[in-house]
DNA sequence: GACGATGTATTAGTAGACTAGTACACTATT
DNA sequence: AATAGTGTACTAGTCTACTAATACATCGTC
């Protein structure tokens, strides 16, 4: 190949995961697959909207949510880009996710029958070896 | 006390979080943490109805997902409670279980950017400080 | 079997998530 | 300044997750 194909947005009607949300997947999935570089630019909204067929907003969504979380950076009357600056999310946001993956992980313990004193000892195992990794 | 006192749920309305998962939550929560043993009865479905001002369809709704899990078993015309079940599992199955849901939260946290030490500081707020909520 | 406790089914209302229609605003190029 | 590209604002429609109102079914006890 001369040069390298431009990215592309792929839409699956039957996995009931919203439109807007399957694109900032493919996004950060692929800059985290090396496919998207810092300061390469993505298909513009009208671009996707129309080869998606779908409305211009709802790329919009996306790609605002993307600059919010400081992933993508747009330029209005020019396109977006993949950000160069290193993510920094604020305190509160941090803090949010936290507590939501906490609970979670509490739970889902519960269910299997172990006790969060369990959980904290094969955690504690991570730290001393944490170049070990299962799966 | 003479006697432990009975379990009791908790909304936070400011949270977002719909009320019949935080009824989920706070069972499963109450399991890993050892406030609720197996048989024990949790509140009933009307009980919880009145003390939260909720319909009891509401509660219905999280103590059927707790059973479809495994985690309660209802009698109509007796009362909810928690099932034994769950709790017979050889140490090698239990030990293997534990490792990959460990491996897991271990694995999302480090996507979100949380390091081990902030989960386990987290965790242990969740043993000492069971009530204690901060939004 | 009557009663009071329990859980359950049916139906419907409400709020928010998601997306689209349409028109507007900014930027670069000429 | 004209034009054609870009992102954006505003509004509204639709669908569904969530919860409630209400009536019904089951169980234990007397």
């Amino acid at each position: 190949m001369t040069r390298t194909a431009p990215f592309t947005f792929r839409l699956d009607a039957r996995s009931g995961v919203p439109v807007y949300r399957q694109l900032i997947d493919q996004v950060q999935a692929g800059i985290a697959s090396g496919k998207l570089a810092s300061g390469e630019q993505i298909p513009t909204v009208r671009q996707v909207a129309v080869d998606l067929e779908i409305n211009p907003n709802t790329v919009l969504r996306a790609y605002r949510e993307l600059e919010i979380r400081g992933v993508l950076d747009t330029q209005q009357g020019t396109g977006t880009f993949i950000s160069d600056r290193k993510v920094t999310q604020d305190d509160a946001e941090h803090d949010r996710q936290l507590e939501q993956l906490v609970s979670e992980f509490v739970a889902r313990a519960g269910v299997g029958g172990f006790t969060v004193k369990e959980l904290m000892d094969r955690l504690r195992e991570r730290i001393t070896e944490p170049e070990k990794r299962t799966k």
